[in-house]
DNA sequence: TATTAAATGCTAAAAAAATAGCATTTTAAT
DNA sequence: ATTAAAATGCTATTTTTTTAGCATTTAATA
């Protein structure tokens, strides 16, 4: 199978599975069942990553003895997908607002260069759009 | 019933139920009926958000004929847990690298203010991790 | 090489989610 | 006062999701 319009169509489970696998890059049935909030056993979780597998939204590499999960889709775009969907049900679409409450909740663990680094990603993205 | 530790445990209508009434700030049946793609009848629309009621995720008040469902959860409280779980799930919990993506995704339609409002964020956020 | 962890293939079934029908009531609008 | 849109209360059913068992195979490692 193929075409994933992205994570808007997953399950409960679906999504928790897929978030660990992005969290860890690629991940195994057991690093999975590892992380899994009340996991069910190895089977059931193989269940699902293998319906994930047919829709087209993981595929697999085996390394050694184990398999090794990993998201298809591009996770430039995956990461852009959420961050949409996110702005534009919680932040009115507005960049700005996303970036202020992303502020709030992180900036006592900024470091000064990351503040630097802020301004100048600001910098450069102003002068993109001149 | 109440307690809901967030919109982690919602199945896909609920979800996509909850993210439309966030874009309103309040709904009606007939708005999310409005809204939801590949929507199903109207009586099927109201049984889940009955359910979502008693889990505590919504509340509604009476408009006239309508009633309008709105979020029972602090609006600040959901949008910190939302970024919060993007931020760990797609960007290894760096604010800089997510602020990044908004960037790259938005800049081209951020005005001059936009900039500015956004400088002045930064230096009002770093100010206060001092 | 014997052991063991992980993967496979297959199947079944319980549980949760999603859908919908029908009769009745409420309330705004004509 | 009628009409019509929306809400209610209740129930039933289909579909999807989630879970899991069992026998077998593969491959690393002790």
């Amino acid at each position: 199978m193929e075409s994933n319009q992205h994570y808007q169509n997953l399950s409960k489970r679906e999504r928790q599975i897929i978030d660990i696998i992005h969290k860890m890059s690629e991940a195994s049935v057991m690093d999975v069942l590892d992380r899994l909030p009340d996991p069910p056993t190895y089977n059931s979780i193989r269940a699902i990553i293998m319906i994930m597998v047919k829709k087209g939204y993981l595929r697999h590499r085996k390394e050694g003895k184990k398999y090794l999960y990993q998201p298809v889709a591009k996770e430039e775009t995956v990461k852009q997908g959420a961050l949409g969907h996110l702005l534009t049900t919680f932040f009115d679409g507005s960049a700005p607002k996303a970036i202020s409450s992303i502020l709030n909740i992180t900036s006592s663990k900024l470091s000064k260069e990351d503040f630097q680094e802020l301004k100048q990603m600001i910098e450069d993205a102003e002068k993109k759009t001149k």
